[in-house]
RNA sequence: GGCCCCGUGGUGUAGUUGGUUAACACACCCGCCUGUCACGUGGGAGAUCGCGGGUUCGAGUCCCGUCGGGGCCGCCA
């Protein structure tokens, strides 16, 4: 018999069914039995007459029976089946109640046992929105002449020369974990004009906060034959659009789930100069800061465009050379077209125009003070007409988290590394 | 890296002027129960109170150390 999803029990009353899933709940009555099988695209009760010995929760099941309407049943329909066949039991009670988990057990245990929580409703449901996301992102960039790219994430040296580098052996050879895609992309401007590569990359900062990860999805792209970072802008606006229109449109159940207001994104994104940015924060909101806006500017700025404007979403634009890599294109007031996005406060995106003459990447890199013979090879990829171009990269957890409202980032990750957690 | 906080059955908690069988709920096991939906109900098993040391007649409780974990900040996406 042909499998039918829980979601499709609704369009098939008064056939005889098959489901298969996961035994998500069990109700014993003894003369008569509830359980609530879970799949891929929701739950369904099942009504079983009784003396059945019901397998563990979290049991692989299959069950064959009538789709009927019903008053009593949760959301008004149910399967009536005489009998269940378990196709793998679950060997022991889960650590946590599955159905349960939310109010059950602390954060930090459920990522402790996630091979198994990851079941629940909503702990699955913002991967599933992430996918979206990323789903978003690759046919937005697909229908815009855009190619996939896959970089090397074993390398030599930093692509930022910082120090914030996993340290791999390489056949007794100092190798690094990769921290971004950054020349990799930039050669393959060289080569495509346009690409985009979705991929982890790794940092090795010791920081414990509620929005940092040790490894996470970084949505890069990288464009060629730009007039500025303004061009660059003006794509994420529609890619971010694309994205989050992907989301609504394939996981709807899961925003509905987690109660997602999406977010106010306007035609067109503020760009706000960052010495702009400074004043509003220190004169209109009475914040002090130092030389970057710190993580408190920044929720701030968000709130402030969010209640004045009713909007998610601000481009900080023209940062000082002082904040930004080497590669970012100097406009020569001690400014640069790189640029921020802030997402409900939190920067999702850091971006801009690079340099694309190789001498005054030599230039830039002296300025800050950094060794130009230890970035030769960086340099050297630019001797070969390398177009002006620029582009930008998306923190995947970072965008799923805002937008869903996660508490911390790494339930926006399937398996967080952080720095106390390499397990599982 | 800085500051603050927390470790008690599988899970979530109670237990602090130190006092003898460490409590409760859920889960699990054995019964009863034909419309549950956090099912109900009777019984049962399950914890050397993170670890080490100290104080004391006596430590889950006080002290020291250690390990593990969390939050915020710095920095970043």
């Amino acid at each position: 018999m042909e499998r039918t999803l829980t979601s499709e029990v609704p369009g098939k009353i008064g056939e005889e069914i098959e489901l298969q899933g996961w035994l998500h709940w069990r109700r014993d009555l003894g003369g008569i039995q509830f359980i609530l099988l879970r799949d891929r695209a929701g739950i369904v009760q099942v009504v079983l007459p009784g003396g059945h010995k019901l397998p563990l929760p979290e049991s692989a099941v299959r069950v064959r029976g009538i789709a009927v309407e019903n008053d009593k049943a949760p959301g008004g329909y149910e399967v009536q089946a005489e009998d269940l066949k378990v196709l793998q039991p679950s060997q022991q009670p889960t650590p946590v109640e599955i159905p349960k988990e939310e109010w059950r057990a602390n954060p930090e245990t459920l990522l402790t046992y996630r091979y198994v929580t990851l079941r629940g409703e909503k702990a699955r449901a913002p991967l599933k929105v992430q996918s979206a996301l990323v789903r978003g992102f690759r046919k937005y960039l697909d229908s815009q002449g855009f190619t996939e790219i896959f970089t090397p994430k074993l390398v030599r040296a930093g692509a930022e020369g910082g120090a914030n580098l996993f340290e791999v052996d390489y056949f007794g050879e100092s190798a690094y974990l990769a921290q971004s895609p950054q020349l990799y992309k930039q050669i393959m401007v060289g080569v495509y004009e346009r690409v985009y590569e979705v991929a982890p990359v790794w940092r090795a900062e010791e920081h414990a906060t509620s929005r940092h990860l040790n490894e996470y999805l970084s949505l890069d792209v990288e464009m060629g034959f730009i007039e500025s970072d303004e061009d660059v802008m003006a794509l994420e606006e529609e890619l971010v659009r694309a994205m989050l229109e992907e989301a609504a449109m394939t996981a709807g159940p899961e925003l509905d789930l987690l109660e997602v207001s999406m977010p106010g994104l306007p035609r067109e994104i503020p760009r706000v100069p960052y010495s702009e940015a400074k004043r509003i924060v220190k004169e209109e909101l009475g914040l002090g800061m130092g030389a970057d806006l710190n993580d408190e500017a920044e929720r701030a700025l968000g709130e402030y465009f969010s209640e004045r404007y009713g909007i998610d979403f601000v481009f900080i634009v023209q940062y000082p050379e002082s904040v930004r890599p080497f590669y970012t294109y100097p406009t020569g007031d001690g400014l640069t077209r790189g640029y921020d996005l802030l997402f409900r406060g939190l920067e999702i995106t850091s971006g801009g125009q690079r340099i694309h003459d190789p001498a005054i990447i030599v230039q830039q890199l002296e300025k800050k003070g950094m060794e130009p013979e230890r970035f030769r090879d960086y340099i050297e990829v630019f001797k070969y007409g390398m177009p002006p171009h620029g582009g930008f990269a998306i923190g995947a957890e970072r965008f799923t988290q805002k937008l869903i409202g996660l508490p911390n980032v790494r339930y926006a990750r399937a398996f967080p590394r952080d720095r106390h957690r390499l397990e599982p």
